[in-house]
DNA sequence: ACTTGACTTAGAGTTAACTCCAAGGATTAT
DNA sequence: ATAATCCTTGGAGTTAACTCTAAGTCAAGT
């Protein structure tokens, strides 16, 4: 598979690819006998994988690190297991804020609803009984 | 409320408060006599909002972009609820991408756990029925 | 009044993660 | 075989979001 077919599949550029080669975040690629690049099924899945953790913000420094384990040996499968489970730590934490932003954003939401409705915005909190002194004007 | 206990209640810097009001993430913060910032209840609420916001990712920008709107007044109104109704949609996007992750890390790590006991790390999608030529090592 | 420590500004510097560039080699179509 | 188009590399440049610095001001304690 030429990068071209790979970061097309992976909705990334053929600079990320590379990048991600160069530094450690996948290990190396497989090439054709002219040096061109070309992804086995195996690399694919390095990639697939690199995608899927970048997208949810683990740091390309922990990528690294985990390729580096990788490529030590089965000696490292627990350190392996740690580092994944430091990422799903952190990750976890990232789901539980971008939940609570989300109910943030619901609410104000529907609070702009009414307010286009009725020329009112009440800003009263969320959980929060209305209090008259707070119906003032506000973002 | 000094900047002092505002970065503290909200675990940002100084700096960072700073340069929100400055790049006008956040609207203009009262002051005292002397000059020095002096949050009252309303401009922590936007404090606030700002770092819910960013907690999830949402660009600077964006943040910007509404406190401008907010600043033009309530000609604004139906602008604000739209900014809020892209953001929401592109935070829940983030939200499916990190829940993939997080499943992913679960497969991984359990993966991981049955390979410390048997010495085995067998690398069947999931999903998928392990095949015995994937049987073979892998990260 | 003086010292100490926190606060102010404008502007420069840093970091992570790409992203682009130039010079040249490989493949494919004519 | 020659042009066009892709690929290669090393290294420089960019972007977003801070983060730090220097030079000075303010406020609290003695």
């Amino acid at each position: 598979m030429t990068i071209k077919e790979v970061c097309e599949q992976f909705d990334i550029t053929a600079d990320t690819l590379r990048y991600y080669e160069r530094v450690g975040v996948i290990p190396e690629v497989s090439r054709t006998k002219g040096g061109i690049r070309d992804y086995s099924e195996e690399d694919i899945k390095w990639v697939q994988n690199a995608v899927c953790m970048r997208n949810a913000g683990v740091p390309v420094e922990m990528l690294i690190e985990y390729v580096k384990l990788y490529r030590e040996g089965d000696g490292t499968l627990q350190a392996r297991r740690d580092l994944l489970t430091e990422a799903r730590l952190e990750i976890k934490k990232q789901l539980d804020k971008i939940h609570e932003t989300l109910n943030l954003l619901d609410y104000k939401i529907s609070k702009y609803d009414e307010a286009i409705q009725t020329g009112i915005l009440d800003w009263g909190e969320p959980g929060k009984k209305t209090d008259s002194k707070v119906r003032k004007y506000n973002g």
